[in-house]
DNA sequence: TCATAGTGTTACTGACTGTAGCACACAGAA
DNA sequence: TTCTGTGTGCTACAGTCAGTAACACTATGA
């Protein structure tokens, strides 16, 4: 199947170079596997490149389309849309569900400063995270 | 190293037997081998269970102490504590570091209904998270 | 002393990731 | 029309890791 709607691999089972490449599409949001190579770092050989993005759509995080013969690669859905699936994972294993538990759990292992967390409460409170409209205008990030 | 303080290990990275275990021992508090395996459901030898155990302990999450030469295995962390660095390593790959940018990517992908996040913004504000004392009594989950 | 229970050690298999080679096809240049 | 480059499709191999377990060894209590 493939369907490309929501993979329900997990993200954080990614590899390094994965992980890299699928950053690299998000911030370009469409590539080619040149444009690619070209980003990273690393010499790799065009292949590689290519068997990476290949694997990545298979797990459901990227879409190609075709122009004259060359692969345009796009991500699928928003990198934060994938970092929430990811959170629920680790929220439904180690915290049951709880998400109150999980911000606990990240103040108490100092990843999250309480101040921190405080300032984030107000502005959740003020909404600006809260109401970013039901569908329509949601669609813009992604891009940058 | 593998000093049995803070794993640098990803938990995300366990395998599915290893979480299982992991949170058998979260649930009681300290385990032996053989009290694992009853927990489990799966019919698995013993020196498997016990291959589990060390390696979790090699990986940090867990410690033991031996009586009367039997393994008893506790956990070093608490489940929240270890979700708490899961996620951020999430935060940190996904959403450059901004757990507002996770907030709102859990919103848009459904992991937290709108309504769900202002009742946590409220309980934020109203510090009963915010406000755990620092240390004292903070050291009283992972039990039941 | 003997059996039992528990540990230490070692190993095999399958899956997955990083990495790449090679053959094939089409598009434009000569 | 033929040649050449560029991009794809397919295949593969090595390393790592999780799942699973066998086997040998050793105290401890009957």
């Amino acid at each position: 199947m493939t369907s490309n709607t929501t993979p329900d691999h997990d993200p954080a089972e990614l590899g390094e170079l994965e992980r890299s490449i699928l950053l690299i599409v998000w911030r370009l949001g469409t590539v080619t596997a040149e444009r690619v190579r070209e980003q990273l770092g690393r010499p790799l050989k065009d292949s590689t490149i290519r068997t990476v993005l290949r694997r990545l759509e298979e797990k459901g995080y990227l879409t190609h389309s075709v122009e004259s013969r060359t692969f345009f690669y796009r991500p699928v859905e928003s990198r934060q849309r994938v970092a929430g699936r990811a959170v629920k994972r680790i929220v439904d294993w180690f915290c049951e569900g709880s998400v109150e538990a999980l911000l606990v759990g990240m103040v108490d292992s100092k990843v999250l400063g309480r101040a921190e967390l405080q300032r984030l409460a107000e502005r959740i409170a003020a909404a600006k995270i809260a109401n970013p409209k039901p569908a329509a205008g949601a669609r813009k990030e992604a891009r940058s």
